[in-house]
DNA sequence: GTCTATACTGTGATAGAC
DNA sequence: GTCTATCACAGTATAGAC
């Protein structure tokens, strides 16, 4: 997730080119983005300097505009990067399952799949979850296609795996889906893995959601 | 929540004493710290400008140095108060109830005690939500215990509530009170009075949680 | 392709008039 | 008690060497 080069780079007073170090080759572009998605999960998006998302991709702040336009045009890849991913993630797990699954099921994988992507997998979707109500209007603008998709996605899971529960009408399952997705987005604000494994975060997680979706009284 | 005062003060260009419009009489302090709460709880920790806040206030940025030493006093001062300010409202809910109130139907009080409170009443609850993650270690130490006081509020709620369930372990519990906790908070980001009503989203977080406590299967 | 040097801008903070 | 003026510094961005 992040790169293990030391954080004092060697840099002589004036010496000659870079030579990178071995972990340092290599397209920068990526790397560059990555730190950004690091720093932008951590920081937070006013909290992000250019500074540091260099220094996490071991290179001078100056060098980001060689790849990209300005910060605002940095900052913006990774939100549309991250967006992306936990949607395209969660669409091939589902096109993974048995089609004649359960819908409640099906749910659950999706609340696993979303849980372990965001707090194993994606500093960028880490990135989204936190910054996406701080960033910039057109910014702003730019994800919500792609995440009302992801509600859409959420939502079909949700409104199958309520059938015939006390959960009727559409407004219902909307606020349903709002605060079952809210519930495991927040977890990137507490979880660690010192403290609880994912495994149990998991169990417990979808657990919950067939609790709530039991069929019955 | 915010003075209807116009944004763009009254102020002749040589003028002489300020001669405060009536809605800006009273105590400045207390304007000030409401003030930093709003823009705290819309634009997060590092996007809160002085300016902004002072703004809001309808002050100059320096005038906020005469009630606090820095930015960052204003700063964990709006944060404690808000971390407090929640705990308390639920507090003296729960204390109102009738003692001999079922666990779950308690624990639904709280649900409702504290999505109200921050929806509609707090912005300096709302301030914390948003900002805990992001500002400051000596600031965070500042909120953690009492932060740690709520969670254990709720801790009982959620361990009362869930007796003869199939939540059985602590560590379950406890991440049971995590997940729907952070379901409440996260409505920070996404709920809108225009498009539900809160009296319905109240309904259905209590209505969720419900479902999911029922003994059974 | 990455660096150093530097210009420019915005923000936190202080001094002192009123 | 609030303002204007100003400083100091941090952060974005550009220019140009290598």
């Amino acid at each position: 997730m992040k790169t293990s080069a030391t954080a004092t780079r060697t840099r002589a007073k004036a010496s000659r080119p870079p030579e990178p170090a071995p972990e340092d080759q290599g397209k920068s572009r990526q790397r560059i983005l990555d730190a950004a998605a690091t720093v932008l999960s951590r920081e937070g998006f006013a909290g992000a300097k250019l500074t540091d998302i260099a220094a996490e991709a071991n290179l001078r702040a100056a060098t980001l505009y060689y790849y990209y336009e300005s910060r605002e045009a940095l900052v913006e890849a990774v939100m549309v990067t991250g967006s992306e991913h936990v949607r395209h993630h969660t669409e091939e797990m589902l096109a993974g399952l048995d089609p004649s699954m359960d819908a409640v099921d099906r749910l659950c994988a999706a609340v696993e799949s979303h849980l372990r992507f965001v707090l194993e997998i994606s500093d960028y979707t880490k990135a989204v979850i936190r910054n996406a109500g701080q960033v910039p209007q057109h910014i702003r603008k730019s994800l919500d296609a792609e995440i009302g998709r992801y509600g859409k996605l959420w939502q079909s899971l949700v409104d199958a795996a309520a059938q015939g529960t006390a959960f009727r009408t559409r407004a219902e399952r909307r606020t349903l889906r709002l605060l079952i997705l809210g519930g495991l987005n927040w977890t990137v604000e507490w979880w660690e893995a010192a403290h609880t494994p994912l495994d149990e975060v998991v169990k417990t997680a979808t657990q919950m959601t067939r609790a709530m979706l039991r069929k019955g009284p």
